[in-house]
DNA sequence: ATCCCTGCAAAGGGTTTGCAGACGC
DNA sequence: GCGTCTGCAAACCCTTTGCAGGGAT
């Protein structure tokens, strides 16, 4: 599961920031540190506690700025999942994907498909058009019936 | 083009306020109308400056209970292309479609491509998911030498 | 007459910014 | 030591909420 080793990742960080002349401060890497060590869907606020109660003292300012760059060298992917609220998750060793979105328990299931690449080559064609990057989300309701997530919906 | 009227639109809307008991208020018909006269993405600002220049009087509290009505019986959909604000655009009468976004002019085209069913059928099995709806967006850059929009790139 | 809907303004939540001090280089 | 990065708090932007008055039913 597991197919990055932290210490590849930081070599990459550590690339980047030499590369454009930015400072390697301890923040910068503990934030990184901290985003690989879970593997989740985060927002600034979860890393911003799950900071503190490491007893550092990192402000919201310093996350925001580091995210920046953590999604500028693709060690971190940035996502919207349709409220109004940027979500991350660490990307180096991980398969790209696109998301599953239950509007009842909020649940994130994650899936690979190639026929979107098929999908893309045609649309960069036809606009002529150089695609970075795409957002493929589906929202819907789950059919677990045992979902506890459920209960949240009024 | 225009392969909707504006009568056919209203009393749709006028269903759903029946249905769901809702009150037929003046706003609730100006912001729909406002909406159908435009052919773009908009948010809700955007409808504001718009209703005022009419020299109407509509706050933005109308405007977004408004959206949610209108957003829920598929007049308009609502759609985020990953700047944490929402932009809508009326929908009846057009094809579903998906969005490529240009990072230099911001610009948004539109596509449609008939394989996203395929994969949101495969998903929906997979998963064990009633999937309701999608969102595609490729984001990158145009190769458009003439793009207006492009000046606004630092 | 009821009570939902409106306008207004204030509050809210996530993100960005300004500034003085800290620290990587 | 220079200049960037940090923490802090205020500002910001979009959206939601509370409330009293107004209009649809």
């Amino acid at each position: 599961m597991k197919i990055y080793n932290l210490d590849k990742v930081k070599s990459i960080f550590n690339r980047y920031l030499e590369d454009k002349k930015l400072r390697k401060t301890n923040e910068r890497y503990i934030i990184l540190e901290d985003i690989y060590n879970r593997n989740d869907h985060f927002d600034a606020d979860d890393l911003f506690i799950s900071l503190k109660s490491r007893s550092t003292r990192i402000s919201r300012a310093t996350i925001y700025n580091t995210l920046d760059l953590l999604v500028d060298c693709n060690l971190v992917s940035r996502h919207q999942f349709g409220k109004n609220k940027t979500v991350y998750e660490r990307s180096y060793g991980f398969a790209q994907h696109d998301h599953l979105i239950c509007y009842e328990c909020d649940k994130v299931l994650e899936f690979c498909d190639p026929r979107i690449h098929n999908i893309q080559n045609m649309v960069e064609e036809i606009f002529g058009f150089n695609v970075v990057k795409h957002s493929l989300n589906f929202y819907g309701v789950c059919t677990d019936q045992q979902c506890e997530g459920k209960k949240k919906v009024e």
